[in-house]
DNA sequence: AAGACGAAAGTGGTTGA
DNA sequence: TCAACAACTTTCGTCTT
């Protein structure tokens, strides 16, 4: 019997299996197949059953798309407060406003900000690893005041982005502009600044990242994916990806090797798909031809279509 | 007539003094 | 902080199918 092979939703093949996460995803409409990965090795060793009890934990998960991560924190309870004395009493009722203040403004802040990062990432139909990182992203932010004199949304989508980029489910910044309705030029400006500020790293995103998702809009058959993806690595061992944007370069792929494979889309609708321009793709395209000899391919079936 | 091609000028971001 | 620079876009005219 055969492992699952085929995302339920769209048919599509493309799927990546973290196994970190232990989750399988489909790369070209985000579904989550599988993501009940237990973890049945235990943490701690018992050496009596003393320290076992000690040790062993139990509780909610934790969640970073819960506003407080599922763990909340008071400052003491009333009931406490018979134990206190008169100076202790004062200073307990001086920590519990200054936490309520503080927790409050940074709790409703989330409240709002995760509503909206759920919208949008359902928008996108991004897998739930994605938006716990987002989340996580998103949470840091907050609490390092890199929100202060940005707009609430404008981090949430730059969050979700470097998200994305982590988990090799790039999207583009088109993409998240619509989904939220912020500028290009903002997200991308937050984006930097979050993961500068935050320290996180993001390695540049692969053009072949995008190749399963651009395909699957374009309709096109999982050979000339497949294709488009042998090109890309002759292209990156030829340098022509290094300092390139790769949509672009994923976009060229993709042309050239719908065009060997008969199955021809114009530079128009690939441009569209790809969130490039035509002459973006023209570039690449030369440059592929100038470096790999598809050419004769390419005659191939054109010749093989007249007969 | 639509698509492909290429030149020229403009934009936003990075880099290095 | 500024200027040079590369990548990409916009626009437009010409060639090809």
């Amino acid at each position: 019997m055969a492992y699952v092979k085929k995302c339920p939703e769209c048919g599509s093949i493309n799927l990546f299996h973290n196994r970190e996460k232990g989750e399988v995803i489909c790369k070209d409409c985000g579904l989550v197949l599988e993501d009940k990965m237990v973890d049945f090795s235990q943490e701690w060793r018992e050496f009596d059953s003393d320290s076992g009890d000690k040790k062993r934990r139990t509780g909610a998960p934790m969640t970073y798309t819960q506003f407080d991560q599922g763990l909340g924190t008071e400052v003491g309870q009333s009931s406490d407060l018979n134990v206190l004395g008169g100076k202790n009493r004062s200073k307990f009722f001086r920590l519990r406003k200054w936490q309520y203040r503080i927790s409050t403004a940074i709790e409703r802040n989330l409240k709002l900000a995760l509503a909206e990062l759920k919208r949008a990432s359902s928008f996108l139909k991004l897998p739930k690893s994605v938006e716990e990182e987002a989340a996580r992203i998103y949470t840091l932010a907050v609490q390092r005041g890199l929100v202060r004199g940005r707009s609430m949304e404008s981090v949430v989508a730059g969050a979700l982005y470097a998200a994305c980029r982590r988990h090799e489910v790039p999207r583009t910044l088109d993409e998240l502009s619509e989904a939220s309705g912020i500028e290009k030029k903002e997200i991308g400006r937050t984006y930097r600044f979050v993961t500068r500020e935050l320290g996180i790293t993001i390695l540049p995103s692969n053009p072949a990242d995008y190749i399963a998702r651009f395909a699957s809009s374009l309709k096109l058959s999982p050979e000339s994916q497949s294709r488009a993806v042998e090109i890309l690595e002759v292209a990156q061992k030829s340098e022509l990806t290094s300092g390139r944007g790769p949509t672009g370069i994923a976009a060229a792929a993709l042309y050239v090797s719908a065009l060997i494979h008969g199955e021809k889309r114009t530079q128009r609708e690939v441009a569209d798909v790809a969130g490039v321009t035509e002459v973006t793709i023209r570039n690449r395209y030369k440059e592929l031809l100038e470096e790999l000899d598809l050419e004769k391919e390419i005659k191939k079936t054109k010749k093989k279509k007249k007969r």
